[in-house]
DNA sequence: GTACGCCGGGAAAGCGCTTTCTGAGAGCGC
DNA sequence: GCGCTCTCAGAAAGCGCTTTCCCGGCGTAC
């Protein structure tokens, strides 16, 4: 890797290094014919200053980390498309890391992206429920935050961390709420792992809205799996092999709400007629599906463009962005059948 | 961003600046006293070391771009996480950007990641039909490969790149091949940007097979869009406003046949007892909708792979991989009704 | 015509590392 | 016991920039 120097450029161009440092940087203090002379070097050798380089010289650099669990899944993807589009109105470029659910992996990002001395580092993916974690990761984060790096959390608390938090809870209970509207009370839910606190949060909202109206799934109607279309199909078939079905099923997310759906329809059971069928997050595919999925819908890509403007504007104390919740029913829910 | 550097650790250790660094390297000619000190000393302070630095005294870095059109977008969130799976592996950081369909952003990101000094840069967006912008891409790519780094395209061609090829041409022509199977003769084709190289195979293979056969579809039968849901959903529209709808109909996108099935269920239009639908890609979801989509399927996320791995893998000659693209019949394909 | 102040460009230091070079001390053979 | 080699740690150079400091030359004021 032996690329073209400001060296270079200075040379062919007749100037000194620090001449052809002032031009690049625009500064106003250069002739013009200088300035030309610059510019036409650097132009004719295709030069690009080395960022590591400038990131050494100014002690600050232009990228910023973004760890989520799993890029291909619909969720963060599109946290992160909205994410990107604001670190690219700020030219900064985004190291996009994925953790695939493990919390190990999501520490040693942290500690990679601190070495990259990262502008900011945004924790996309929910928190795992469990103190060594916590405080392992803290100890990555709070030098790198003493040292003037900045955190911002999607969907957890931190001290001293900015955060965007959807309501969860509270939109699963509104969809509680809105199911037992229909007339349902028979429920199942489908969880995602359970360590994951967006997944409590969200089963948590559920059960105590049923419970406001007396109705309490039984144990055996709260299924984990795998927090993926696959994990989704894989609950829906044990929930079906674990006896009658209830009238209506909450996946805890879209994606697992995808592969029930499927697996509903090969058990031979139509989607709402059978049993009614609700989402979280509203992924952009599911108003697509047939029948269409009631869902919790929750403002994805602008989660993802406020995760990164909490991170980008430094603010003397730590802000919270609590983002609602709403329901958005859709022909996969409908009354239940009369018994 | 005054983190602790090299300096602190070795001085809280009580050696020189060489000793800590060779012992955070790995040196194995080290005294053992000497060693402990200084991890000791790097453990309490929470040492990390500046990248920048680093990568500017061993002139590398531990980073790679990928650039996409859009991460959103199911195919490249695929294909994105396939790449930086292997990029894990590597002790790799990806940077990733989405240039939405905008050339000129290409460029830029391009340009930053020779700025940033990347291992190697993957270009995953199929190319734009543009010989002004071909050219200015060769300007960045030129230099940046004759000063050592890596470039790996995905379904496009370059002199001195590696690429990884699926074939979109032959795969197209496969499901043209099976829709004629099935019996029809009346196509219409959902299009995306006929300057997307990718798009301009996929038409270009469909129409081929279809003119084996004698079957040519009239030019108001071919409907531009974007290439995304929304971009199918106002194609099919459009499709729809144009007259007498064919009997079958390919887009040349599953996240456009996703926006088209739509239209059509919109519009009354049963699939397939009404118009048999065919996308390209097979993205995950489309096997979950109703009816499943039939499709050409490719290897999503070992495309990424191959990519990564091609480009991390210098080889002294250009290597390609050619990747075959399967038709995979679903529901939503079926023989024409009898007129 | 002289003194002063500005303007603009070059020299050089320094950012935080790696790595070569150097040299002090220990161990060995004779 | 002397000189040799070998081991291992420190000094220092250098990676490619930015930026401060400094100095020469010019314009202005008197």
């Amino acid at each position: 890797m032996t690329h073209t120097t400001l060296g270079d450029v200075a040379r062919t161009a007749g100037v000194s290094l620090a001449t052809a440092s002032r031009v690049l940087n625009g500064s106003t203090t250069v002739r013009a014919d200088l300035r030309e002379k610059v510019m036409a070097a650097a132009e004719a050798l295709a030069y690009r200053p080395n960022a590591h380089a400038q990131a050494l010289a100014r002690a600050s650099s232009q990228v910023v980390g973004l760890i989520c669990h799993d890029v291909s899944d619909p969720y963060f993807a599109a946290v992160a498309r909205g994410a990107m589009r604001v670190a690219a109105d700020h030219d900064l470029m985004v190291m996009l890391a994925s953790t695939f659910r493990d919390p190990d992996r999501e520490i040693a990002y942290v500690s990679t992206l601190r070495a990259q001395r990262a502008r900011a580092i945004l924790l996309a993916g929910s928190a795992f429920q469990d103190p060594a974690w916590e405080r392992a990761l803290d100890a990555e984060l709070t030098p790198y935050q003493e040292a003037g790096g900045r955190v911002a959390v999607l969907s957890r608390h931190r001290a001293r961390a900015d955060a965007v938090l959807p309501d969860n809870r509270g939109g699963a209970a509104s969809l509680a709420r809105a199911l037992l509207g229909l007339g349902h009370r028979d429920f199942a839910v489908l969880a995602g792992p359970p360590a994951l606190t967006t997944v409590a949060d969200r089963v948590r909202g559920f059960r105590e809205a049923l419970a406001e109206a007396g109705v309490r799934p039984a144990p055996d109607r709260v299924v984990t799996g795998d927090l993926t279309r696959d994990g989704g199909h894989a609950a829906a078939r044990e929930l079906l092999s674990r006896g009658p079905l209830p009238t209506c099923v909450f996946a805890v997310a879209d994606v697992m709400a995808i592969g029930a759906l499927t697996a509903f329809r090969e058990a031979g059971l139509r989607v709402p007629e059978d049993v009614s069928l609700a989402g979280f997050d509203d992924i952009p595919v599911v108003a697509d599906l047939t029948p269409p999925l009631t869902t919790v819908t929750l403002p994805l890509e602008d989660l993802g463009e406020r995760l990164m403007t909490l991170a980008l504007a430094p603010a003397p104390r730590r802000r919270h962005h609590r983002v609602p919740a709403e329901v958005t029913l859709r022909a996969s829910t409908a009354p239940p059948r009369p018994a």
